[in-house]
DNA sequence: CTCCAGGAAA
DNA sequence: TTTCCCGGAG
């Protein structure tokens, strides 16, 4: 309970995280506190929704266990069972981690698996948190969204000082983000820190961008590179009905990104570094 | 047609 | 600081 003198700050955090603790999704990566899942989960959930994720995730895990697991696994067949989550370049240095982490073992803390291929301040933030119990705050796009609404701090203030509490903050800063305060559309209603909060009620929702000025998605070269890599992974040839040159360019860029390599017969998906003779 | 638990390179 | 990377769900 929040003591009457407690700063406004540490008494809406409190009130998010009793009702966080009241009743939050049951996602199956807050089922665990193995640093190489937790890591999954959340390189999966980059810029991708959570509805999205939790069946492939479910899969992935089920098929490579463990970070050695994965870290022994053919590039052409994580790349395989990557397509379909986007941003492909994230499943090669996904493997890329992890074979750091066979090699050389886990990280210690954030500041080391930020070193991590693939790892970013956020991530490394996540899996030290939830994995390891670090007391480090895991910013992502929703807790600095709530803590630019509640108007209390940046998102590292916000951080509870006892560890666990802290864990627990990071969880629910961003299911708070998810199904109250999200982006588009707060429902200030049912926010456990309405009172404390600056924009209770008077949320402002930044105008998106002109549609019409935006290119088609099917005229971009994430379209093209999208196309190829998964033509490739069920094996099939090269996507045809697609501009010679935009093609070339698309599996130039791939093979720069480690995603494809080049043989006799064509490009085709690109065994790790290790693999290549 | 918009949305979305980032990271890396330029 | 910007730009690029991807794609299914709602």
């Amino acid at each position: 309970m929040p003591s009457p003198s407690a700063s406004a700050r540490e008494q809406a955090v409190d009130a998010i995280l009793g009702w966080y603790g009241r009743g939050a999704r049951d996602l199956p990566w807050r089922r665990t506190r193995d640093p190489y899942a937790i890591l999954v989960s959340e390189v999966m959930l980059q810029q991708t929704q959570v509805s999205r994720v939790v069946e492939r995730y479910l899969r992935w895990i089920e098929r490579w266990p463990t970070a050695g697991g994965l870290a022994a696994a053919d590039r052409r067949d994580v790349l395989a069972a990557w397509v379909g989550l986007g941003y492909n370049s994230r499943a090669v240095r996904l493997h890329e981690a992890c074979i750091a982490v066979a090699r050389h073992g886990w990280p210690a803390d954030a500041a080391g698996l930020r070193r991590l291929p693939g790892i970013g301040p956020y991530t490394a933030a996540a899996v030290a948190s939830f994995a390891f119990g670090e007391r480090v705050a895991a910013v992502d796009t929703n807790a600095v969204r709530i803590a630019a609404r509640l108007g209390l701090g940046d998102p590292h203030e916000l951080l509870p000082e006892a560890p666990e509490h802290a864990v627990t903050w990071n969880q629910a800063a961003m299911e708070l983000g998810a199904t109250v305060c999200r982006a588009r559309d707060a429902a200030c209603h049912r926010c456990p820190a309405e009172r404390w909060c600056a924009s209770a009620g008077r949320v402002v929702i930044p105008p998106r961008a002109a549609a019409g000025s935006r290119v088609r998605f099917e005229d971009t070269d994430r379209y093209v590179r999208g196309r190829i890599v998964a033509a490739l992974a069920a094996g099939d040839e090269l996507p045809d009905g697609i501009a010679p040159e935009r093609l070339e360019r698309a599996v130039e860029a791939l093979c720069r990104d480690g995603l494809l390599e080049r043989t006799g017969s064509g490009p085709r998906l690109a065994a790790a570094a290790d693999e290549r003779a």
